[in-house]
DNA sequence: GCAAGGTTTGCAACATTATAACATTTGCAG
DNA sequence: CTGCAAATGTTATAATGTTGCAAACCTTGC
């Protein structure tokens, strides 16, 4: 059971990458989904930025690199990447990040540092229940919920005094 | 004291749209900001509408009154209601609503009917507490909460089965 | 009054984000 | 191998949001 959540801490990312990209391999075999080249790859820029990547970020990753890529090339392989839970959009930034809970069947929870952009995903059971409850006593029928709290993360936090 | 969070219900919508505005006058009035004839025109645009507004929707508004306008107009204008609470952005629509709950300070939870595509605002002080909570247990500090919740409204829900 | 300085608006251009529509290619099942 | 569905390429365009600068407008102190 690899570690999560191992917030803003120095690690290996490149292991991050290629576990993540293993997890997503399995998952898409399971699902019998495709996981061709191009959505290979836009799924494993978006993990190699630590940072939530705009669809254009990855667009200009794809062109530098040879890849005949127009928008529409990116958003589709964003979608699918959605739809499967590999990515999440982050509606407050218009950007995606690659999804640390996988395959879990989940509600994100999403902090994002105003300073340094990073982005931390949890999955809190007890906030979405909360939430769900809350949407239900009003007769309201919950489906997706989108929560993101922007803020200072604890690395930024100490770096605010000496500025 | 008005009952608020009258849901999805029929009402006097004009009464709505005047309190609305005589709140967002005496908020303004309070803290010495200045509720221009632009301003309060878009605040009461968007609270005409029962369903939020894109920016570009109260642009055409205005533009069709004769008012000459353009995008910054209506930008500047969102941005100070922004400001001063009078309007809440729904990040997941990119769209504006009024705020039922205008002076309270408060983080909004809004229900957003994917059928018909109303917003209901609540203020859930247990849930916000809950997220708040859960975001300084990884040492977070939290600064804005973007809680969104797409789902079905009751009259929906009912809709759904005779279609 | 009226001049100085800040706030608000007008305006033009532009930047960013996302989608539509249709042709082409690819992978796979029969 | 053929025919179909899924995926991609390609062009154009829509939708959303911003920058920068000049003009108009309050207010405040004199």
């Amino acid at each position: 059971m690899p570690s999560r959540a191992l917030p803003y801490r120095p690690h290996n990312h490149d292991a991050c990458v290629s576990q993540a990209l293993a997890e997503a391999r399995a998952i898409c075999q399971q699902q019998n989904a495709r996981l061709t080249p191009t959505r290979e790859r836009v799924l494993e820029l978006i993990w190699q930025s630590h940072k939530p990547l705009g669809a254009y970020d990855v667009l200009a990753k794809l062109t530098s690199e040879g890849h005949n890529a127009a928008p529409p090339t990116v958003y589709r392989a964003l979608d699918f990447l959605q739809q499967y839970g590999l990515v999440h959009r982050i509606a407050s930034l218009n950007a995606f990040t690659g999804c640390t809970h996988a395959g879990e069947h989940h509600t994100g929870m999403f902090l994002i540092c105003r300073a340094c952009g990073n982005v931390l995903e949890l999955m809190e059971s007890s906030v979405t229940t909360a939430i769900e409850n809350a949407a239900r006593a009003e007769a309201f029928q919950p489906e997706a919920i989108t929560l993101e709290v922007a803020g200072l993360c604890p690395g930024c936090q100490a770096n605010q005094h000496h500025e």
